[in-house]
DNA sequence: TTCATACTTCGATCGTAACCGAAGCATCGC
DNA sequence: GCGATGCTTCGGTTACGATCGAAGTATGAA
């Protein structure tokens, strides 16, 4: 007994409903207000400062003060992941909200996750770049190919700039709505970007979810296809 | 709000203290009684059976009757996955426990992480096969290559027989006391089962830790060399 | 300065869940 | 059959933490 790290206070910190709507909705990759988040959670101002407070010496969230707001942020990506992690272990075991309600579809389509493409489209996109011999799947993990280099060249994406970071290029991530894994590190970030730099999609204000025009279905659709 | 899976009830199901302590004694893949996690839980075992029963329904833990007996062991790898997940994030932020205890240290060692072996020597082993051109570390990923493969059959263990199994051969699983990945998947489970059955390690009652006989460890230390 | 907004701290209430004693089943050994 | 063991269910207590109203602090606008 009480052998290594002590993982009920994180439980403990992710298990309050109210707290957990929070990270689900930094999970988003914005900065959000504490009343913001208030909202987010279905509650007062007052009990937000004390859930934010607690998220912050636990060391899941940074907050950051600019002028009379103070705005939240996931930690790092760590944090991102392990969220993430938590809602697919939830979703395969049947722990789903209790109404459906309309967003989820286009929840299940197209979502940022951190800062990259979740659900049906990201996966899609996973499934493409490998299929086509861009991106190599071994194992568990993903490594870039020179053909995937070139290829993600001409849409504009230079590797060369991604690999002096020290974060991952090619990090698996493993989709709750699909269950299956889709592209996260820094390409991952990279192709979200630049669909939303071309104009293909936008992020919504309120949602995970991302939307993509009329326009940009088509491109990504085209750029990115998949047999059957 | 109310987006995606609700990770605050298996977040809460973790959060308490007492179930974490048998969650975490569960991940020594051991198949554990009521009574004996009420031990480690520090609990009455009226208390420990309510515990049980919530983190059963929640989907956490299988339960199997034999006698007057029920064993209770975590539901599947994923579970022993999230657990372990949880703890590198929770040792990552400096959640540890209070008092470090005789027992860490050979905790940090070598451990069983649900069915395959952690720690310091875990590490090693992972490292070791690498740099020996026997597993192939691409992006996250690992993979056996064919030099590996001809290694391990000396050693005794017929890869063939493990890929029959739909379980993946190799995994990386993140060591929360080293912070960096040992192996897992039905190779890693092979590992360690040999070295159980060659006598140079055997499984502790009480804990997870793993003791090497004095030529246990000599034969592993050959077996697993690293430079420097 | 004065007022408004964003947020935190204080104080008190309230609900839930952890907890254990006692009683109730089930299974084993005799 | 009997008692002993392993576990669950019931009932009642207790404690912790989530919650919000009200007051307090900081920043910005007028």
């Amino acid at each position: 007994m009480k052998e290594g790290p002590d993982i009920a206070q994180i439980g403990a910190l992710i298990g309050d409903p109210a707290r957990a709507n929070m990270l689900a909705a930094l999970t988003g990759g914005r900065a959000l207000t504490a009343t913001e988040l208030a909202g987010v959670g279905g509650i007062t101002v007052q009990t937000a400062s004390t859930h934010l407070a607690k998220l912050e010496a636990g060391g899941l969230l940074a907050q950051r003060k600019q002028g009379r707001h103070r705005y939240f942020t996931l930690a790092d990506e760590a944090v991102a992941r392990l969220i993430e992690s938590m809602m697919g272990f939830a979703a395969g075991r049947g722990h789903l909200r209790h109404q459906p309600g309309p967003k989820e579809p286009a929840l299940r389509k197209a979502r940022i996750c951190y800062d990259h493409l979740a659900g049906d489209y990201g996966v899609r996109m996973l499934d493409s770049l490998i299929a086509s011999g861009s991106i190599d799947a071994v194992g568990d993990g993903l490594a870039l190919t020179e053909k995937g280099e070139g290829d993600l060249k001409r849409i504009g994406i230079d590797v060369g700039d991604l690999r002096s970071s020290r974060r991952p290029l090619c990090r698996s991530c493993l989709d709750w709505s699909e269950r299956r894994a889709h592209l996260a590190g820094s390409l991952g970030k990279a192709l979200l970007s630049s669909f939303l730099d071309k104009g293909w999609a936008r992020r919504t204000a309120e949602s995970r979810s991302i939307l993509f025009s009329p326009e940009g279905d088509r491109q990504f659709l085209r750029l990115f296809p998949v047999e059957g």
